[in-house]
RNA sequence: GCGCCCUUAGCUCAGCCGGAUAGAGCAACCGCCUUCUAAGCGGUAGGUCGGUGGUUCGAGUCCACCAGGGCGCGCCA
């Protein structure tokens, strides 16, 4: 059977349905859910079948309740089906079904949960794509917590998911980056320019003035000496040096970039190089395979209505036609120097993804490339024949706090928190979670001192706590019965019908919504949902504990009843259980005790 | 000027692709905490869901317009 008892549920209503009112179509059923009931007092479960079948069937939606409810009552796990409100139905289980799913989950552990709706789908999730021109700072943060925890339900939600990290490691910004490292180069050597004559001399200016690049000159001075300067330790020809230099760069860097990726605890499953594209020729032959579907054309743009730039000047481009999909206008793919602009190399890598076999594409972005979304979705429209849907999760800006004021951010300034600096400020469990505790399409202000808080506050501690404490309950559980008696196995096989408390009864509930949120939280690309889940669970299972202190027939260990402690200690690995499949999805850390 | 995102309790935020009486934490107020499982616990109060129309049996959720905040707007990525 289904672990996902919502789902058993919403079969047999459908069943029941069908037999009712055979004129429905499968375009009725779809609507038909079976969701957790939000008040106890209506049972365990709800269906809006009767309310979503009325119109189409003709009939009153609180007869059709009325009706279909009296054949759904026969299943089994069911103990009664009554209408309710406008015409839903409510759904209460018996004892026995719903204290049934504890040995499932101990059966399935951290397994718990996994689902099927995105079996055989190819899912590619890229994220993170932060130019390698300098660490990885608190905006690039969001975005690799987001992909990784995306990626990672999906995977749950039984999707075959390839996660990727997109280098751009062409363009002029990595030129930019070979000059600034250049100049690193040229004082680790001992030369004596200073940084405003280097910045004259230098086609694109000194751009990336940050000390991390200072470890990049002195290694290009250990491995070349002074043979990439001139005699009098000047700027040499740039033919001389410029290739070496921008490759160590480049590496040092993406070096960097994955050490503070694994520090975060992601990790990709391909890094995709934008240089490597470019040399083997797909860019062109993306562009070709465009033209010959007649998508490519010489025009001339019209300048943004308010906000014309000084220096504008109508000029023939090449352009895609991407309004025939339903983008604003059409966009360039040549820069005025004849080299590609970003988009023409990212076209050719986002059909490089669906060449490589991908049912969906995924991109996680900030929220400063939103302008870039249609006509990335128009594109990959356009190559794919409108086969692969291309979906874009934006992650708003972050706004770091520290005792109630913004920490302010600079990157000319140097004063940019980067991701290592946030690290090691408040560790990886707490960035991760607390990044999650906000949808990715609002802003979030990212409180310090909350971050670290040991305290119902902050999320992260609280989760990890309830984690502890059943760990805890288990280990002394173990002193006093025997490790043998407390493993999963042989409490699968413990006698549950001693758990009756309504609090016990809420904290075994909200265990078996765990699927079906890992399915939901899938299906709408939105990881966060996971981790207010696990918030939500953890205050459950709190509150049992709490409960325990006034009436102390509710602990977990009970002296001289060992079959009602089995009892509850089943419930309690049971809630460890979850609260680790769920934290193993957001990559955090499960406590087993709190110091 | 145009496009996209956001606006829910004093504050920070949820609200599960339209469903029942809109939820949580903090702050506020009341009570409890010599002992049991207290890096506290229980409870109360607090919202015309930015505004105005519309679609619907039903709208915080969908549509239109307006207001406020954010991100963008031909060669950066």
């Amino acid at each position: 059977m289904s672990q996902n008892l919502f789902a058993v549920m919403r079969d047999h209503v459908v069943e029941a349905l069908r037999a009712l009112l055979p004129q429905l179509t499968p375009e009725h059923l779809i609507r038909v859910e079976v969701t957790p009931a939000r008040d106890p007092a209506h049972g365990d479960m709800a269906t809006n079948a009767a309310m979503v079948a009325a119109k189409p069937a003709g009939q009153n939606p609180r007869a059709l309740a009325q009706s279909l409810a009296e054949r759904l009552t026969a299943h089994p796990l069911l103990q009664s089906a009554e209408p309710a409100g406008p015409g839903f139905v409510n759904l209460r289980l018996n004892a026995s079904a719903l204290l049934d799913q504890i040995p499932v989950i101990l059966r399935a552990a951290e397994g718990y949960g996994d689902g099927t709706v995105g079996a055989g789908v190819r899912v590619n999730v890229e994220y993170v794509s932060a130019n390698p021109t300098g660490p990885m700072h608190i905006g690039h943060c969001r975005g690799a917590v987001v992909g990784d925890a995306l990626a990672a339900v999906m995977a749950k939600a039984g999707y075959e998911v390839t996660t990727e990290y997109y280098v751009n490691d062409a363009g002029g910004q990595v030129q930019a980056l070979a000059w600034a490292a250049y100049w690193r180069y040229l004082q680790a050597i001992g030369s004596t320019i200073t940084a405003e004559e280097f910045d004259a001399a230098t086609p694109t200016g000194l751009q990336y003035r940050g000390e991390y690049l200072i470890p990049v000159g002195r290694s290009l001075y250990e491995h070349f000496g002074t043979t990439l300067a001139t005699a009098d330790l000047a700027i040499a020809d740039p033919s001389l040096w410029f290739g070496p230099v921008r490759d160590r760069a480049l590496s040092m860097m993406m070096a960097e970039i994955r050490e503070d990726l694994a520090l975060l605890g992601v990790r990709q499953d391909v890094f995709s190089s934008e240089r490597a594209l470019l040399e083997s020729g797909a860019v062109d032959r993306a562009i070709a395979e465009l033209d010959a579907k007649g998508l490519i054309y010489e025009g001339v743009l019209e300048p943004p209505k308010g906000k014309a730039p000084d220096d504008w000047e109508p000029r023939p481009q090449t352009l895609f036609r991407a309004t025939e999909f339903g983008d604003d206008v059409d966009r360039p793919l040549r820069k005025s120097d004849g080299s590609n602009t970003y988009f023409a190399n990212d076209i050719a890598y986002h059909a490089d993804k669906i060449a490589r076999g991908s049912d969906v594409l995924i991109d996680v972005w900030g929220a400063d490339h939103g302008g870039y979304v249609s006509r990335m979705k128009a594109v990959v429209k356009a190559v794919s024949d409108g086969r692969v849907p291309l979906e874009i999760v934006l992650c708003q800006i972050v706004h770091v706090m520290r005792g109630g004021q913004p920490v302010r951010m600079s990157k000319r300034a140097g004063t940019f928190v980067t991701l290592r600096d946030l690290l090691d400020e408040v560790g990886r469990d707490a960035v991760r979670f607390t990044m999650l505790m906000r949808k990715s399409d609002a802003q979030m202000e990212f409180d310090l001192d909350q971050a670290v808080a040991q305290t119902r506050e902050n999320p992260v501690f609280y989760v990890q706590y309830a984690h502890a404490r059943c760990r805890s309950v288990l280990r002394a559980a173990g002193e006093s019965l025997g490790a043998a008696a407390v493993t999963p196995e042989a409490l699968a096989e413990a006698d549950l019908t001693g758990l009756d408390d309504p609090q016990e009864l809420a904290l075994i509930r909200r265990l078996i919504a765990w699927p079906r949120l890992v399915e939901g939280a899938a299906m709408a690309r939105e990881p966060h949902r996971v981790a207010f889940f696990l918030y939500d669970l953890a205050g459950e299972f709190h509150m049992l504990w709490n409960k325990g202190r006034d009436d102390s027939t509710l602990r977990f260990l009970q002296a001289g009843d060992e079959a009602g402690t089995r009892a509850r200690l089943a419930l309690v690995a049971a809630t460890a259980i979850v609260i680790r499949s769920g934290l193993y999805v957001l990559g955090v850390t499960p406590a087993e005790e709190m110091r």
